[in-house]
DNA sequence: AAGTTTTTTAATCATTTGATTAAAATCACC
DNA sequence: GGTGATTTTAATCAAATGATTAAAAAACTT
């Protein structure tokens, strides 16, 4: 009844009917949000009967959770070991922060709109999931900035430097349209940032 | 037939009835967003008859473009004088735009998800619609940070400074259920950065 | 090739949801 | 207080939408 894969394509050139499901709601999902989202979009995007959705996730939300789950985890599952490197410095901790997601943002621009627009609706849960609380507490990350800076909290700095790599894309069509830039242009100027804001924290946490 | 209010309530201790339905749209609509919106919702937060939100704006989507105007122009209008003021210093404009928004954002603190998170779907509409355009290429705001620094975009400010002041809100319950933080300890953080983005907006300004 | 299982399809269901309608209630004005 | 306009209500509609079903098609096993 349910679904078990019997044979894989030898030539494995085109995905599995279960796979481009996942691919065409990953698309979906993250370009209109859960609530936009219809099942129908879903399977014509992936050029699929509506009822293997089901018969395959057996419901939109069971698919939902997959593919967020996926995308909290390229969000913030990617930083986690950054963060938590003991044999870096705070310097290079900011660069490879940035380089990680503009990276990732690369392929993904609205992967942070989606996940933040979605985590509005469970907040605590997916921060539990997450182990964030952990991140923000105990990182090697963290006991650096907080040896740097002592008498400022060590958020702030983590606000500032994820506001500046992540922001950009989260107000993209801001940005972008409303300063006429194509969108070759407007990759430049983020691939300007790679190099940019390392220095603009490093020149932050050296105030005073 | 159609809405034509004959009286006012001499004592205007509560909200006509289009007023009510106004206020309770903000309020879904904000928080839960446009798709995941049902009119129900939003009669129920009223305290209405479902039948008064069309009897009122004849659809939920011509209720939800009032809304969003209003929004849009919480959200931009307000830091438009602000950008544009000729006589004020490239230090004191960042102040500005910093209180300006902490003000704002104190009242609304979903209200940057919601309008970026809208405006997706109406990417090029509303950006002109509000003349971002003329302001990120001719506002005095921008002839100022030109001036500072001559080989750097003046849009890399621009997203660094709201980057530093809205993101917070953007990622609020990661931050703030990450961190442990109740809601007045995030709020006082918040104030906190009413200082101190101005300072490091003008770090970043000075380096080299 | 026959038989069995797995996958896919078209058709349909039940619920949700935005919108409408006709009647009832309320209000303005004389 | 009666009359006509305005506002509100309960009931209902039609379309959209997530999900199911039964049959057809395809794949696999022997």
């Amino acid at each position: 009844m349910m679904a078990k894969k019997k044979q894989e394509n030898p030539e494995a050139k085109d995905l599995s009917t279960e796979e481009k499901i996942k691919e065409a709601a990953r698309e979906v999902f993250t370009k209109k949000g859960y609530a936009a989202t219809r099942t129908r979009d879903i399977a014509e995007a992936a050029g699929l009967n509506l009822a293997l959705l089901n018969y395959y996730f057996r419901s939109k939300e069971k698919l939902f959770e997959i593919v967020m789950m996926e995308k909290v985890q390229a969000l913030f599952g990617i930083i986690a070991p950054v963060i938590n490197d003991p044999d870096t410095t705070l310097q290079e901790k900011m660069e490879r922060i940035v380089h990680t997601y503009l990276d990732m943002l690369t392929n993904n621009p609205d992967l942070p709109l989606f996940v933040l627009g979605e985590l509005r609706y469970q907040p605590e849960e997916f921060a539990r999931k997450l182990g964030v609380a952990k991140l923000l507490r105990e990182s090697a990350l963290v006991q650096q900035l907080r040896e740097r800076k002592k008498n400022i909290h060590p958020i702030h700095f983590i606000m500032n430097i994820l506001g500046m790599t992540l922001f950009p894309f989260i107000g993209r069509p801001v940005f972008q349209h409303g300063a006429g830039l194509s969108q070759k242009e407007f990759e430049a100027l983020m691939e300007e940032r790679r190099k940019l804001i390392p220095k603009w924290a490093e020149a932050i946490l050296s105030i005073r």
